[in-house]
DNA sequence: ATCAGTCGTTCGTCAAATCGAACGTTTGTT
DNA sequence: AACAAACGTTCGATTTGACGAACGACTGAT
């Protein structure tokens, strides 16, 4: 995949994300029609200033252009996972994720109270969602894929459907939550 | 900062940590000699192909070239933070990191035994780690900026510098490490 | 139905990015 | 010390990306 047809697909699926027309993106851009136009088409070999300032006017980092899609569940037992740095058994490491470069991304703490339940809307396609269990018992995921996961349990899932988080315990328990593109 | 001054940063910074040559990079990017001096300069609006050419020969991903530096200590206590979407007090969301798109980051879950030291060296310049307890009491940090954390607490510090891991109660802890550039 | 407005594309012109060669400087080898 | 090799920079020639205008297609309003 050459990097322009990249681009172009990240171009046109940003721009409709912010429904822009594409002379209205241009002119808020500062870039000639034309231009835009070859970019959304494949054509062609921007230089970096376009580029620039066709992501400013989208309001996202340069970055955004450069995403590879992909998503993927990713399940890992609190007994499970790829054991590292265990010296003298005093501290063990396991490597739970391991996240391309990717955009924006936030790390969230959440507890969720006696057995209830919280849903949550679909985020922007392409959004990964990373589920660690700290304390009690929770059942997370999308709606065709929940799973039952207990404490030291990690969760990797996509992030753009709606999913929920139900607590299983009658006690609070917190789950660690972070949301990135992958 | 204009795009190509903050390119013109990383592929120094990239290719010193290559241990490359200017010509010999230019030769294995297939790019003229004169184009990268320039861009290494900061001078001239080079062209996505150019970049990618770069970035390949360099072996990193495009993303790696726009990337803004930055580095701080953050520690959000079990009862601070912004929180975020609290319905019905059922769960409690609290936004603990909001990092900028970067490279590759990795996630750690980590166990400390008995009372034990667990010294890290320092990991390539600019990562960040975040650390958050999931259970017990950590004693975490450069050596100079160690933090006393008790559960549901978050610590962010640069990992470039030797660093330690410390458990402070009788069982084991879970504490949930995260590394990354910014 | 007709007209005005906006949509996205195509084409010719001009400015600029890329190239290759030559340059001065530094490194290390004989 | 003298030479050779490699380093990074600077300079014209050429390719090429960005622009602006004109285009046909489509939508809505009068």
């Amino acid at each position: 995949m050459t990097p322009v047809n990249l681009i172009a697909k990240a171009i046109v699926k940003e721009r409709s994300r912010a429904k822009m027309s594409l002379s209205a993106l241009a002119a808020k851009a500062g870039v000639a029609k034309s231009t835009l136009s070859q970019l959304e088409n494949g054509q062609g070999n921007p230089s970096i200033e376009t580029l620039w300032a066709i992501a400013s006017a989208l309001d996202i980092p340069l970055s955004y252009l450069f995403e590879t899609p992909k998503s993927e569940f990713v399940i890992v037992r609190a007994d499970e996972g790829d054991h590292l740095a265990s010296d003298a058994s005093s501290l063990t490491s396991t490597l739970l994720a391991d996240c391309p470069p990717s955009r924006r991304r936030d790390i969230y703490r959440v507890t969720i109270k006696n057995g209830s339940v919280r849903k949550s809307s679909a985020h922007p396609e392409g959004t990964v969602e990373h589920a660690f269990v700290c304390s009690g018992k929770v059942k997370i995921g999308p709606d065709d894929n929940l799973k039952e996961l207990n404490e030291g349990d990690y969760f990797r899932f996509p992030g753009d459907v709606e999913h929920s988080y139900e607590s299983l315990t009658d006690n609070s328990i917190y789950i660690l939550i972070m949301e990135s593109p992958v």
